[in-house]
DNA sequence: GTGAAAGCGCTAACAT
DNA sequence: ATGTTAGCGCTTTCAC
């Protein structure tokens, strides 16, 4: 049992108490094959470390060893803003499993480069580099035998990322639609500008992609509408937009669940009921889909997911490489069924 | 410049280069009073470590100086969850300014003493705690010489801490409404068994006394609908039975923002508008609070100025001890102003 | 004014 | 099978 002592005990304290070596407390306490001490001295060094309330010395041990047991992890944005605290638990939870543990830096207004620095400096065994919005970045020098990946990003060169797999997801929701008897369907919020430049989106174009290549299967073209941002006050706007030149739509795809709040904004302000008269379908997931009402169906950005993966990948525990995760369709109230009345 | 090296370089390396001693190098580097080396030496020095790329080791450090220059910052929830993201950026703002890094772990789940231990287990120079909730909690044990401050939460011993002001701001709100003419208002969400029992809130109480003080000043009585939990499908319900049961009010103040999204809601039920027809105020500032439409008039809970405090008051560059932050009041468009027409 | 050397706590190679 | 020792990279007394 540990007690709150003045001086914190070492490995020699313990070889002290047991009437046994350094050398011997340290085998056993990392419990290394070298040599088998006989089962009694182990019992002993045990005893006496769990008295003392020994923990090792992590300056001491990186010192030696020349690994930290610590990864970094800078962001663009993520950690400070609302949206992927996803990825935030999934990099916490899966690094806890490796018994690692993590180094958080931001490179909100900083240049990146100076987080990553800041990060290495610390000699960390590993560098995670995590997006807001999945894009192209240049990923700055940095040690030759320092592991990197890339969550919700991709770099130039050959570094190992995740990415969530938009081109299906799109194809899923628009099937979602279509199998429900929609045939009158309206699109908010391609991104041209967006989509086009890999550095602003490596995904977007996808997005898109996937929900253009399904409707075209059933032969039908939506009512699209182009947008410069994503934002509620831009779904709202858009919304109002598209059912004025379009009034007979059922149903509605956002390019995102901030321009789907906007959505459904308009939709009241219009007296129309979501899901009874028109039907609206996202992706992303953000926490308040599920408070909207009716509940907003979507689909969900993996980040948890994709930052375990990307863990896993950096300390060994998974393939290296480019990888997609797919994004599930959480199906809440928001689409009504056409095809059952 | 630092190039990509296969070994990193060393103190020692950087003697070698700049052909002087690893003590005279140390002392440049740190800029020790203790001898004046010659300038001339000082510049070969820093010109040496500049074209090695020299960076100094940080376990080395640690070990010989008993400091990490670390701080742990373990919370509840805030980490994962997008409500208390400002505490985050306060706390990676704060430690950089001080040239600390932070080591983060998450109890959500597990035993708070569990990741406490995780955390002091890496020899951090002080420890903060953060709270989803501001409650009153048990400290684990911990090494006594390990500073230690609580952002968004007391402590039954006397533990620095850091908290809103609820009070004052609870007063603000009701003032903000009274002001402008309102005296049938509304109250939804005081929720009487977690006001009363300070390890699931120790500052609840104080809001909504600090609104009916405030109130009662001005002579009036609100109608009052206590709840047992906050959110918005709660905040909707209560909306209606409030409304149903007082159709005659001309304000409502929510319990927080969560509820207030449901308040909104209801009231597009029932055909009435925010502020035209209701007015609508609450406490948070929640992400979603701009977006809602019209926006939400609320009063901020400081997260990031309280975690900037409890980091000060950590590396000793504040004062220690209990200490309340203001809660400023948001001013947008769901308050209407009676006494003008 | 400058450099040599000890030592922080730990692990692994080497003696015994 | 167990113990002794060197050394990871750094700072800081203490001689020179």
């Amino acid at each position: 049992m540990g007690r709150a002592a003045g001086r914190r005990p070492t490995l020699a304290d313990v070889a002290e108490r047991s009437g046994l070596s350094k050398a011997a407390v340290s085998m056993v306490l990392n419990d290394r094959p070298g040599s088998r001490l006989s089962a009694d001295a182990a019992e002993r060094i045990r005893a006496a470390a769990d008295e003392l309330g020994y923990r090792p010395n992590p300056a001491a041990q990186s010192l030696r060893l020349g690994k930290t047991r610590t990864i970094g992890f800078v962001s663009d944005e993520v950690t400070v803003t609302r949206y992927a605290s996803g990825m935030i638990r999934g990099v916490l939870d899966a690094a806890r499993a490796h018994d690692h543990t993590v180094l958080m830096a931001e490179a909100t207004g900083h240049d990146l480069a100076e987080a990553v620095q800041a990060v290495t400096d610390r000699r960390v065994d590993g560098l995670l580099i995590g997006l807001m919005a999945a894009r192209l970045i240049d990923v700055p020098d940095l040690p030759a035998d320092l592991p990197i990946v890339l969550v919700n990003g991709v770099s130039a060169h050959d570094h190992s990322s995740v990415l969530p797999d938009e081109r299906p997801a799109g194809a899923a929701v628009a099937r979602y639609l279509l199998d429900r008897g929609h045939r009158d369907i309206g699109v908010i919020g391609d991104l041209p500008e967006v989509a086009n430049d890999p550095r602003r989106s490596a995904t977007i174009a996808d997005r898109f992609a996937g929900i253009d290549a399904e409707l075209a299967r059933d032969g039908v073209s939506a009512a699209r509408l182009d947008l410069a941002a994503w934002s509620p006050d831009v779904g709202f706007a858009a919304t109002h937009r598209l059912l004025d030149a379009h009034p007979d739509l059922t149903a509605l795809i956002a390019g995102n669940d901030s321009l789907a709040f906007g959505v459904y904004q308009a939709l009241a302000e219009r007296g129309l009921r979501v899901a009874r008269d028109v039907s609206v379908i996202s992706f992303d997931d953000d926490e308040f889909a599920a408070f909207q009402r009716p509940g907003l169906t979507t689909a969900r950005l993996p980040y948890e997911a994709m930052a375990k993966r990307g863990v896993d990948m950096l300390l060994g525990h998974a393939e290296p490489g480019r990888v997609r995760l797919p994004m599930p369709l959480v199906v809440r109230d928001s689409v009504r069924d056409l095809s059952a009345r």
